[in-house]
DNA sequence: CAATTAATGCAACTTAGTTGCATTAATTAA
DNA sequence: TTAATTAATGCAACTAAGTTGCATTAATTG
C-alpha cells in the first residue's frame, strides 16, 4: 500500500525529487531534511512512493540506499532496470538510459538486473 | 599489502574457498567460523585475500559483502569485471563468465562495473 | 631459541536501517 | 463546521554489518 494522505513529509520528500534530477541517497535526504522530519518516516514516505511508482531505489557503490524518480513507471509496472553511473569522484549518481543487453544465462531465469556504472562523470572529467 | 604470514586463520578461510564453487558471503563466513576466530580476523583476512588477488569482493543484493576465489587474477590485475548471479529462492551467488558488453557512455569514462543478476537458479527451477 | 613484529581477540564503537507504541494530524461523515 | 476515524509521525530503543584501538599471542627470522 502506497500514499494516502498528503502531508507535509510527503510533500518536502517529492519536492526534492522534483527539483533535483540526480538520484539522492537516503543518508542525504536525512542529512538534507532531519530538522524538518525524522528519518523514520523519511524511510517509511520513501518506500511508500516507491510502492507508488512515483521512485525507484537501488543500491549504490556501498550498498547503501538511493532514490531516483521514476520517469514512464506505476505502481503496476515498474521499468526500472535501467543501469546507474555513479561518479568516484564527486559521489554523484545518474539514471543511464543507455540499455544494457543482459545474455541469457544457461539453466537459469533472471528477473531483476543491478547495474552500477563507476567511473568519472562530465564535471569531473 | 597482503597476506604475510600462513596463520590458522588464513588457512581455514582459504579452505572454505577451495571446498566451494561458488561465492560466499561474510555473515556466512562468520556463521560458519565464529568459534574458531574472531569476527574482526575474517574481515581482516578477507581483506588481505583480495589485496593478494586470490579473492575479489562485491555486493549481494542486501548490499552485504560477499567474497568469491578469482580466476586468473593477481594482485595487480583484477578480473573481476565479471557478472554475478543471485538465486532469490536459495539465495546462493554465482560468479558468471558470461561477458555482459557495457555500452560506451557519453560524456563520462567508466572504470569499473557492478552487475548483480537476479532470478531462479539451476537447482531451483 | 630468543627477538621481532604480524596477526589475533576482545570490547567498545559507528552507522544504516527497523520496530513498537503513544501522539498528531489528514480525511471523512454527520 | 465539527467530531470521529485512522493514517502518518516522532521518539526512543533496538538490530546488525562493519570498524577501531589496544593489549596479547604466535609465526617468522637471524
Amino acid at each position: 500500500m502506497g500514499i494516502l494522505r498528503k502531508t507535509k513529509s510527503v510533500k518536502l520528500l517529492v519536492d526534492e525529487f522534483e527539483k533535483h534530477l540526480t538520484a539522492i541517497s537516503v543518508i542525504a535526504l536525512i542529512e538534507r531534511l532531519h530538522l524538518k522530519m525524522n528519518k523514520t518516516t523519511i524511510y517509511r514516505v520513501l518506500d511508500k512512493l516507491e510502492d507508488d511508482g512515483f521512485l525507484h531505489s537501488f543500491l549504490g557503490k556501498n550498498g547503501h540506499k538511493w532514490y531516483a524518480k521514476c520517469s514512464g513507471c506505476s505502481s503496476d509496472v515498474h521499468h526500472d532496470v535501467h543501469p546507474h553511473f555513479q561518479c568516484s569522484d564527486c559521489g554523484k549518481v545518474d539514471c543511464l538510459s543507455t540499455d544494457v543487453l543482459i545474455p541469457t544465462i544457461p539453466n537459469r531465469t533472471v528477473d531483476v538486473s543491478q547495474i552500477l556504472l563507476q567511473g568519472t562523470c562530465e564535471e569531473c572529467l
